[in-house]
DNA sequence: GTAAGTTACGAGCGACGTAAAAATG
DNA sequence: CATTTTTACGTCGCTCGTAACTTAC
């Protein structure tokens, strides 16, 4: 019988060119290895190697019979990796989002109704989730706009409104709301990973500098201890000791999501809909 | 460490659906099965069938990973026959040839001189052998015409005369030379592997009816036995008595060929051409 | 003498089959 | 009760590593 350990002393041999090295690649004693490729050629009886008393090289049918063996080694690795992908898929939910907010609450409730998965998330921009959605990556994305596909239904999930984090002493704070631009060309402190917010921002303030941080804690006691001024949203609020809240006028800074998945998955859509409000992260 | 014996084993049960089956299918006891796909599911840390207490189907990974074993098995099988059919090309010298006269002598002066070589030869047409030579599937062709291609070489073999074999009270059995037509319409007894001349003849004798025999002893001895005419050729001739031997006028029943080789090996083919008029088949 | 490969030999892992048990219809 | 799968156990084969041998540079 062929055995897969011959293949790939196979190809080691290939690759090292000297029993010895092969050997200690792949982790064998030389005589071990020297058997094994002998019974190799017994097995296939085929002349793989010209050995003189101390040199081996690899006869014409050697060098094909190790690349059908590399193939066959790599088709092994892959079939591994590809059943273990699978075997995961299956235990996992996928949800795409383009911002985070919408998703933690999503998350949270899908956590419950699904017990025995593991909810992962995936911040991607809002073609490639519809792309991913449509070629069945994704078990369910969030996006800006409802999706419009024959086996997929989209509902309203919710909205969001940015609004500006400003120190106390600052000389808007006493405000309900403002336009974007009567901030423009102030320095903003800017979590990272927001998704699609952080173009919005830039667009609410072109000639603002934006001081990006990607460490959530670092960033939480940057806004607490300096003057300067950052974002909230009403999806992510959370009330900090001397800063003041205001909303911004601009319809850049509102936004609605809508959450997509199979149609056969209408009634989870609902329930997750239904349920969003009253979640919390 | 993966085997292939359990990979084998997996597509055998995607085939059988017990394991008993299976088992029985691949030669093992079901013990040894039942064994072998717990070590695999270990092996892969995967679930790979839902058991009961007297059941076993597979999950989705296991119709997934019997995919991908199915793919392997496959694999390997053919590595094994490519390599050895790769061997053995290796210690063959194919020839091909548009008709089996030229080839008997020039097979037997080749294994002269590859003593340690098998003579293979194919019976192909001109335009099949053109290609399988451009491809390297040939090491040497046979064919009417030269050819012209950029790394091979072709030399004039020898030429072959058509000649009628007719019974001694035919008609025409005294004259030494005829034009085909002379004798269209009439019978002929033809020997199948004779390649294109099976086409000649008929482009000769539109209106003759030809008893092909595929059996060479019994082309023979109907031959000999009857009052049918058939033909010989000046390359392929054996004297028989009663029979006379009429030469055919016509181009058609004249051919020369060529044989060809890579330009290499150049010497052995005007070694060939040198040698071919005292060879015997 | 060093470095390559092969031969010889004893040890241990692991795959096997038989036998028996458990569960289902 | 027949069929299917699993558990238990002893056996045998196969691959392993160590050690000793051969041959070349």
């Amino acid at each position: 019988m062929l055995e897969l350990y011959q293949l790939e002393e196979l190809v080691a041999f290939s690759e090292a060119g000297t029993i010895s090295k092969a050997a200690e690649m792949v982790g064998v004693s030389q005589p071990a290895f020297s058997r094994a490729m002998k019974l190799l050629e017994e097995e296939l009886d085929v002349t793989l190697f010209n050995r003189t008393s101390n040199t081996i090289a690899f006869t014409e049918t050697g060098r094909i019979a190790a690349e059908y063996a590399r193939n066959i080694t790599d088709s092994v690795k892959k079939a591994k990796d590809g059943i273990k992908a699978f075997d995961r898929s299956l235990k996992t939910i996928l949800i795409g989002s383009v911002a985070p907010a919408p998703l933690w609450r999503v998350s949270s409730y899908l956590s419950t109704i699904f017990a025995d998965k593991t909810i992962a998330a995936d911040l991607k921009n809002e073609d490639e989730l519809i792309d991913g959605m449509k070629k069945g990556s994704y078990r369910f994305v969030i996006t800006t706009k409802a999706v419009n596909a024959p086996l997929l239904s989209s509902v309203h999930l919710c909205e969001e409104n940015l609004f500006f984090v400003l120190p106390e002493k600052h000389r808007l704070s006493g405000k309900s709301a403002v336009c974007a631009k009567e901030l423009d060309g102030e320095n903003f402190l800017l979590f990272e990973h927001i998704g699609f917010w952080k173009r919005r921002a830039e667009m609410l303030l072109p000639n603002s500098k934006f001081f990006v941080q990607s460490d959530r804690m670092a960033f939480e006691t940057l806004v607490k201890n300096s003057t300067l001024s950052s974002f909230g949203s009403d999806l992510a609020y959370e009330k900090e000791d001397g800063k003041a809240i205001i909303k911004i006028l601009d319809d850049l800074a509102h936004v609605d999501f809508f959450i997509t998945g199979q149609r056969s998955e209408n009634k989870i859509l609902s329930d997750i809909v239904r349920a969003f409000p009253s979640l919390r992260s």
